[in-house]
RNA sequence: GGACCGGUAGUUCAGUUGGUUAGAAUGCCGGCCUGUCACGCCGGAGAUCGCGAGUUCGAGUCUCGUCCGGUCCGCCA
């Protein structure tokens, strides 16, 4: 007896029929994916969820063979026959239930469908758009059904490993308060308070801090966080967060346990054994790969040269080798000398996005010849002796070509990191598998533009050093954070965070948050760490990153059932909207400008 | 806010130096077909060339503007 009794239609999942059910009588729900006709005999391929099976109609079933001959594509059907084996001739071996096919005695069309916008099929290739629209039907297709099933997975893993280190599921509110930090909030306006606003929260960061101090230890929560800035490939407006917070566990016991989650996810869902994760200094990372997030797939390595430039006259190289702010840095690419100037010149647009002012290279044709063996526009701005030098420290091999950046730093990393990502891309030298490593030893703040302090991390981040050595150099403290790099993707970040009024304060003076504006925005936590607040502190995974690795996506769109276009909007609702004048009076709120005769609708 | 790429049958694309009736594949519709599985064969329908101006005897094609989608920079503690 089925324990849901005769409320389940179907008795068995299309793709889940073998062999083992052969002679039985089954009955399938699903969508025809497809119909052949062949006069005398129908075959239908029902899916559903779970796969494909082929039924097949013969006129012996006059009325359901008739029925089976007006069946369209995305038809829904119940369809009851009898499981049998496919003849020696017409196994169909590229199909998981290609041994066995259904001989259909009844069938009944549950309904009817337009023919649909677009193939379903995995040979034709659909413009975005359109799967947006019809994001309904896009999600039909297996790879986009066998995504997100993956990602259910992902998290119930998540879920089932934190529940076993007794972590706990608490909720926390998604109509919150704007805080002056950070990216832009999303704003909801209060009926109740005239003229004020909630923002949706950018991350559950405070009030997990709040559990904490409440005791509960170790929280975590899969938790949608809101971020009103512009979007990128791996960037929703609306995102999801494995967000963890705990309390008594130093770094390395935070980082112990994450990483033994994200180990057993892995192994549980893609059968993967993850290698050892590494820990990288945050400026080894900038040195090394230019970037905080380093891709260790690809075998290039940024190599400083600083010291050898100070030895030449060729301003565009001795300028910042001088300045303790600048850095000149080589990119030896293995094997790039085939690289033609044409490439060069692309890559030297590609580098001045990042602020760049020119890609010098030199090829090295004939490493043995000495200087007469390399080509370069600027070899003739450098004393031989220096050229060799750098030679030899870059171990520099026949076919070669290396890229020079010379700048500030921050321009130097940015560009040549970039580079070094784009050119492994376009010659095939980034490594097969996954390459996970903690960064760690972050600085606490950076200068901004104006000359003031921001955060690396967020303000409550606990710097590892005392209050006074804080005050007296911010830019060179180090904060208690860690990130969690995936194949060159921030897969995760956290900090050990501050846990005492007096720190906290001291930051926020830093941060140029006077004392009235943080007591107004940040009164409840400052208050909260006066009551007792334990040591904690914790870590926020990016979900839709980790299964867009996991499912080899390269957009997060590919793991959201339904995300929002570049310009944040959904074309498949058309969200965002206009609303009533109705709506706005009660919210007291009057639009700027009429936007013509759709700004709003009556 | 900025740079770049794209927008042509339902879908994916082609469209030459600005020149006759805008093509293909697939899908769709009709007919035939009892073993196909991206079935096959025959026939048919299907286009506001994103939108708006401009240049020109003539614009899918050139120019300007605009909208939409995408990649990236800025932004994203």
């Amino acid at each position: 007896m089925h324990p849901y009794g005769n409320q389940i239609m179907r008795s068995h999942y299309c793709g889940a029929i073998t062999t083992s059910n052969i002679d039985d009588t089954v009955t399938l729900c699903g969508w025809v994916d497809r119909r052949r006709d062949h006069g005398g005999v129908i075959f239908l391929d029902l899916r559903d969820r779970e796969g494909i099976v082929q039924v097949v109609f013969d006129p012996d079933t006059d009325e359901h063979f008739q029925r089976a001959d007006r069946v369209r594509s995305e038809y829904v059907l119940k369809v009851t026959g009898r499981v049998r084996a496919r003849s020696e001739a017409t196994i169909n071996p590229t199909m998981a239930t290609g041994e066995i096919e259904v001989l259909g005695k009844a069938l009944e069309i549950l309904n009817a469908a337009e023919t649909p916008p677009f193939q379903l099929d995995e040979y034709t290739n659909v413009g975005e758009e359109v799967r947006l629209q019809y994001r309904y039907m896009d999600l039909r297709r297996h790879e986009m059904q066998e995504r997100l099933m993956l990602r259910s997975r992902i998290t119930t893993a998540v879920r089932n490993f934190l529940d076993g280190e007794r972590f706990l599921d608490i909720e926390t509110p998604i109509l919150t308060r704007a805080t002056p930090e950070g990216a832009r909030d999303y704003l909801v306006p209060s009926r109740t308070h005239p003229g004020e606003f909630f923002a949706l929260p950018q991350s559950p960061q405070l009030f997990k801090q709040l559990l904490m101090v409440s005791g509960f230890d170790r929280y975590y929560q899969i938790a949608k966080c809101f971020r009103d800035e512009d979007l990128r490939a791996d960037r929703q407006p609306e995102f999801t967060q494995i967000d963890i917070e705990t309390a008594f566990l130093d770094e390395q016991a935070i980082m112990d346990i994450t990483e033994r989650m994200i180990r057993e996810l892995f192994r549980d869902v893609l059968d993967v054994d993850l290698p050892a994760f590494p820990h990288m200094r945050y400026s080894e990372a900038m040195e090394r790969y230019g970037s905080d997030k380093p891709d260790l797939r690809i075998p290039l390595e940024l190599v400083s040269v600083d010291d050898l430039m100070q030895q030449v006259e060729f301003k565009v190289f001795r300028g910042p080798a001088d300045d303790p702010a600048g850095r000149v840095a080589a990119l030896k690419v293995t094997g790039g000398a085939s690289i033609s100037r044409k490439e060069i010149d692309v890559y030297t647009d590609y580098v001045a996005v990042f602020g760049a002012r020119g890609l010098a290279w030199i090829k090295v044709n004939d490493i043995a010849a000495g200087i007469e063996g390399l080509q370069s526009p600027i070899l003739k701005f450098m004393p031989d002796e220096i050229v060799a030098q750098m030679m030899e420290r870059l171990g520099a091999a026949d076919g070669d070509i290396i890229f020079f950046g010379a700048d500030r730093a921050a321009v130097v990393n940015e560009a040549l990191g970039a580079l070094r990502l784009r050119v492994a891309q376009d010659l095939g030298l980034v490594g097969e598998g996954w390459a996970p490593l903690w960064v760690v030893d972050f600085p606490m703040f950076e200068e901004d533009p104006a000359g003031g302090w921001t955060p690396l991390h967020h303000p409550f981040t606990a710097p590892s050093g005392s209050i006074d050595e804080l005050q007296a150099k911010p830019g060179e403290c180090l904060s208690r954070a860690y990130d969690m790099v995936l194949n060159g993707t921030e897969l995760g970040g956290g900090s050990i965070r501050i846990h005492q009024r007096e720190m906290q304060e001291a930051v926020f003076r830093i941060l140029d948050i006077d004392q009235e504006e943080a007591q107004e925005k940040f009164g409840f936590l400052l208050n909260a760490l006066q009551y007792g607040a334990p040591p904690h502190g914790g870590l926020a995974f990016g979900l839709d990153r980790l299964v867009m690795l996991m499912v080899g996506a390269s957009s997060i769109r590919d793991v959201i059932a339904f995300p929002k276009t570049q310009s944040a909007a959904c074309v498949m609702t058309n969200a965002p909207g206009a609303v009533s004048t109705q709506q706005l009076r009660e919210l007291n709120i009057r639009l700027r400008q009429n936007s013509s005769e759709d700004g709003t609708k009556a």
